[in-house]
DNA sequence: GGGCACCTAAACAGCC
DNA sequence: AGGCTGTTTAGGTGCC
């Protein structure tokens, strides 16, 4: 240890403390009330289709689950379940979508043959983002086109208020009939499309499902208030409908599979839908029953029909369906491919969910509701398997609903054992959570942090490692690999919105850390005192409890090597794309966009991955570590940041987020790290 | 049950 | 004097 002993001079006086710095606003509230623009007039002048506006969110978002629930399910027996984890958690059933994307069924040389090989080459993977940026397109102009008739219909309703012409009510209703069918035209044709993506098996949508809009889930809307507004529209047309000059006959079925215009098209109205803002969240967990109390029950299987995206094929019974699933949907390339397909269908939606989540959440906390907040936004949610959730997570809220799969006020977090689980009831825990997870699992840190980084600057939520990990953390992500105490301190608030609270605790833990492990090394520097990271050191104290456990190990081993790169690339595609993962509330489907990208990325990462696995030795990345998690004394080398999340977070500090946050503004982006 | 890692709290010292 | 930085100790918890 080599710490001198001399004291030094402030660093960073300018440094931002707790939180202040530009990045940190919390949740964005901006998009909030987009998704009720008419809240504020008065009841009587809501239109229908501000009515069948608002009754569509709500089933859109309560369709949106089951979709998910049934996805998911999907996902569990598509042979990417992972047996040993699941009877280590045998208590908590709920779907692990994202943790589904370990093939540990496969076996490295399975997976490395089926990439090889794979389905889609990568001039398919263009045609079908040429395809999708088609279909954002042709949305795009059926909303603005729908935006316009809408605008018409609206005021010569209006008009016809002030001038109460029943005729001509009468004619505007079938004016907007013809419009709606025209419309409903449009969607079909944009079905055609989806659905021949389907076929290509590129693409899947739950057959038996109605095509569901992707995007328009995302506008957030609380129960409470739909209730109301619910309440308030029919109170205000009740009379108005029963006099007969009824324009708002909405129920024409368009089940809208536009997302493009998903505000205004009608749909059935249902009150059982919105009179009860809590029914969504339970629909899914009585389908989850209601498939283990069938037997032949099979997510795959209905109405005789084999549900394997794009299949659909004909089964009489449900040997035969088995026999047609073993026969068919095999693990092959093909099915490899339509699985992984799946999974991104899956995590998107699962994004849009958490993002209307921490809307829901974001307004619920402005409007000081703190009663319910707890209770609806933040569920524990088991995305990684092998990881058990706290006691006090999983037992803090008897009235909340710990096994509903749709729970997304958390981090998403890529197949790799550990550190995402983050029980959304930490949030409010101050106390002590004895799970930390430091890299002794070969977690890799930098890629958590950097596939959650929204998550972690909004929601309050303590990540799951450990100080002396975010402290290396964030000293390696510096450009020159030190920082100053401040600097530090600035990293924690500008990266989690936790320690943006009771910074007294953690600053003081923080230095503890630093003074406590030899890995930390103090330096005096122009700029004062700074500390570094000795990697030979923190290596030394990493292999430790992970060796206990071969089982353990192969399944990280496998894992790890392959979904890091996987998960990487997919972030590394977002970014690339400047499409904010969250960012859904917008128009147009950046869903599928992101589908397409993200495949590409992630086969092209894939791929790249293998063929350079056993051969890359190099200190940026080391595959071949990630496979050998134990042994790492030799080498001096990360394996955490060896493997590319490290240039992910580098990427990272490219974003807006980071530009603003002036932590290094003494020096220009250093490229040559060491 | 012991060892270890980790967390929290606190006391203390030196410097500005 | 008060804040910041850095060190050290103590007690507690959870895991192996």
């Amino acid at each position: 240890m080599m710490q001198e002993s001399g004291t030094e001079t402030k660093s960073n006086g300018s440094a931002i403390q707790n939180g202040s710095s530009g990045g940190n606003h919390l949740l964005e509230c901006g998009s909030l009330r987009e998704g009720r623009s008419n809240g504020e007039t008065p009841a009587v002048d809501v239109g229908t289709a501000d009515l069948a506006h608002v009754q569509q969110q709500q089933q859109a978002l309560q369709v949106a689950r089951q979709l998910l629930l049934q996805q998911q399910q999907q996902q569990q027996v598509s042979g990417l379940k992972s047996p040993k984890r699941n009877d280590k958690q045998p208590a908590l059933q709920v779907p692990v979508s994202v943790a589904m994307m370990t093939p540990q069924v496969i076996t490295p040389q399975q997976m490395q043959q089926i990439l090889q090989q794979q389905v889609l080459s990568p001039q398919q993977l263009q045609v079908l983002l040429q395809q999708q940026q088609a279909l954002m397109l042709q949305q795009q102009q059926l909303q603005e086109f729908y935006k316009k008739q809408q605008e018409q219909l609206q005021l010569q309703l209006l008009q016809q208020h002030a001038g109460k012409q029943p005729k001509e009510q009468q004619q505007v209703a079938t004016q907007q009939l013809a419009f709606q069918q025209q419309l409903l035209q449009m969607q079909q044709l944009q079905q055609q499309h989806l659905l021949s993506l389907q076929r290509q098996g590129l693409l899947t949508i739950q057959p038996g499902q109605p095509a569901l809009p992707l995007q328009p889930l995302t506008q957030g809307m609380i129960p409470t208030e739909l209730q109301q507004l619910w309440k308030e529209v029919t109170s205000a047309h009740t009379t108005e409908e029963t006099t007969g000059n009824n324009h708002s006959s909405l129920d024409l079925t368009t089940t809208c599979v536009s997302s493009s215009a998903p505000s205004k098209t009608s749909l059935i109205m249902n009150p059982h839908a919105s009179t009860n803002g809590q029914l969504s969240v339970h629909t899914p967990k009585r389908e989850s029953l209601s498939h283990e109390e069938h037997p032949h029950s099979h997510p795959l299987y209905g109405h005789g029909v084999c549900k394997w995206p794009g299949c659909e094929a004909v089964c009489e019974d449900f040997q035969s369906f088995l026999k047609h699933l073993n026969s068919e949907h095999a693990l092959d390339d093909r099915s490899t491919a339509q699985c992984r397909v799946q999974m991104q269908v899956v995590q998107q939606l699962e994004l849009q969910l958490a993002k209307d989540k921490e809307r829901l959440q974001a307004m619920m906390t402005h409007l000081h509701v703190k009663s319910t907040e707890p209770k609806t936004a933040p569920q524990p949610l088991n995305l990684v398997s092998s990881v058990t959730l706290s006691k006090s997570a999983s037992e803090a809220s008897p009235q909340s609903l710990p096994h509903t799969p749709t729970t997304p006020t958390a981090p998403i977090t890529p197949a790799t054992q550990g550190p995402s689980v983050i029980t959304t009831t930490s949030m409010h825990t101050v106390g002590p959570i004895r799970r930390r997870y430091s890299d002794k699992y070969n977690v890799p840190i930098s890629s958590d942090i950097a596939q959650n980084q929204e998550f972690y600057k909004n929601a309050e939520v303590r990540p799951p490692f450990t100080y002396a990990s975010l402290i290396r953390q964030a000293i390696l992500e510096s450009p020159e690999k030190q920082l100053t105490l401040n600097e530090i301190y600035n990293w924690f608030t500008r990266m989690f919105a936790y320690f943006r609270r009771n910074a007294a605790t953690w600053k003081n833990a923080v230095r503890h850390n630093l003074s406590l492990h030899k890995c930390f090394v103090r330096v005096e520097n122009v700029k004062g005192a700074v500390w570094t990271v000795d990697e030979v050191e923190f290596q030394k104290r990493r292999p430790q409890k992970i060796s206990g456990n071969p089982s353990l190990i192969k399944n990280m081993q496998t894992s790890h090597a392959y979904c890091t790169p996987l998960n990487a690339a997919l972030q590394a595609s977002m970014a690339e794309n400047s499409i904010p993962l969250y960012t859904t509330a917008s128009m147009g489907n950046p869903t599928l966009g992101n589908l397409a990208s993200a495949i590409r990325e992630e086969l092209n990462g894939a791929m790249e991955h293998t063929n350079s696995n056993e051969s890359d030795s190099s200190p940026g990345r080391s595959p071949l570590q990630a496979v050998h998690p134990v042994h790492v004394k030799e080498e001096p080398l990360d394996p955490e940041e060896a493997e590319g999340p490290l240039s992910l977070v580098t990427t990272a500090n490219h974003s807006p987020d980071f530009d603003h946050d002036r932590d290094y503004e003494d020096e220009p982006v250093n490229e040559d790290m060491e």
